[in-house]
DNA sequence: GGCATATATTTGCATTTACAAATATTGTGA
DNA sequence: TCACAATATTTGTAAATGCAAATATATGCC
């Protein structure tokens, strides 16, 4: 006897995962325009946002996994695009990374391409849905990660038990 | 000079990606714990939903890559969790996909935790809102899709150029 | 100060993924 | 009915991914 409570388009995992994909497959044509990769685009928009930030900060911002984020940010050196480097006096277990002038450049050029998408995906929205539909975002995100900070200790998103990375620039 | 008009924070592919890998993130241990992948979970909430379908459709309603999903589809024949046969008299180019009355009973364990999981996600939401929310993810989706259509023609998501798999019952 | 523990990042490695090419079948027009 | 274009699925292959182990540094305790 199958719960009919269960429908696919009433499920909210499946209404974002979809969103999110679809989201993916259309900027995909504008990074590649750029030769950035997606997981580079987060990266460089972290920056942009956070200023220069370390390497755990940077993951736990855009959601990719840490040590995919190292070999990211490998691509990301040699394509120029940012720079690590220790922190001057700080604690030495730390990288710091920092986008360099081209890849401000590069983020510059992508910005207005992703408010376009952002434009199309929101297109009929009035700014009050808009708004509410970001709000609520906020807090299933919150939700979730909450959640996975009670069960598993760690299998959680948020992976900071620093403290949450500002996101507001907050380098030195 | 940088347009401060672009946050992070009220980015909507920045928000939806962050929620959807929290989403998987939760799910992960509940899937595993029944041995069965995030994909294959898609199938078989996709199979429950629409009863026996074909691969592209499965494709379609589950965003995975057509490539991907037939090596996924090869797994879960391994496991006994689907059969893939061609239709008896109609289009012998198609692959008819059916859960199995095993993959069906797996799915019908996984489906209370993915209740739960929603729940979770959607503590603090008053009916109206989780419907509100819905129903603006499925808005999104419908104009990234059309978007992706009216462009590239097919570097869209929405890979069916047939008809939008009804998800409801349309097997024969 | 020195050793055990904690934190940060990178690297090893097997799996997963997606693009493109190959294969199979159907529909169409001469 | 024979080529030829269209549709559906699978397979080849290189790159991306994520877990776990390894490495590097820091901190706390004695």
């Amino acid at each position: 006897m199958k719960s009919r409570r269960f429908d696919l388009e009433r499920f909210l995992p499946y209404l974002v995962n979809r969103v999110a994909v679809s989201l993916v497959g259309a900027f995909g044509p504008m990074l590649a325009a750029s030769d950035v990769t997606l997981q580079e685009w987060r990266v460089l928009a972290a920056l942009r946002q956070g200023g220069a930030m370390r390497v755990s900060d940077i993951a736990s911002v855009t959601s990719i996994d840490i040590s995919t984020l190292s070999r990211t940010l490998n691509a990301m050196e040699r394509k120029g695009l940012v720079v690590r480097h220790r922190p001057k006096g700080g604690d030495a277990r730390v990288v710091i990374v920092e986008a360099t002038e081209h890849g401000g450049a590069v983020t510059e050029t992508l910005v207005p391409e992703a408010q376009k998408l952002q434009t199309t995906a929101l297109a009929g929205f009035s700014a009050e849905e808009e708004s509410a539909l970001k709000a609520m975002l906020v807090r299933v995100f919150a939700n979730v990660a909450a959640q996975g900070k009670r069960n598993g200790g760690d299998a959680a998103p948020a992976r900071a038990p620093r403290s949450p990375p500002t996101l507001a620039s907050d380098r030195g």
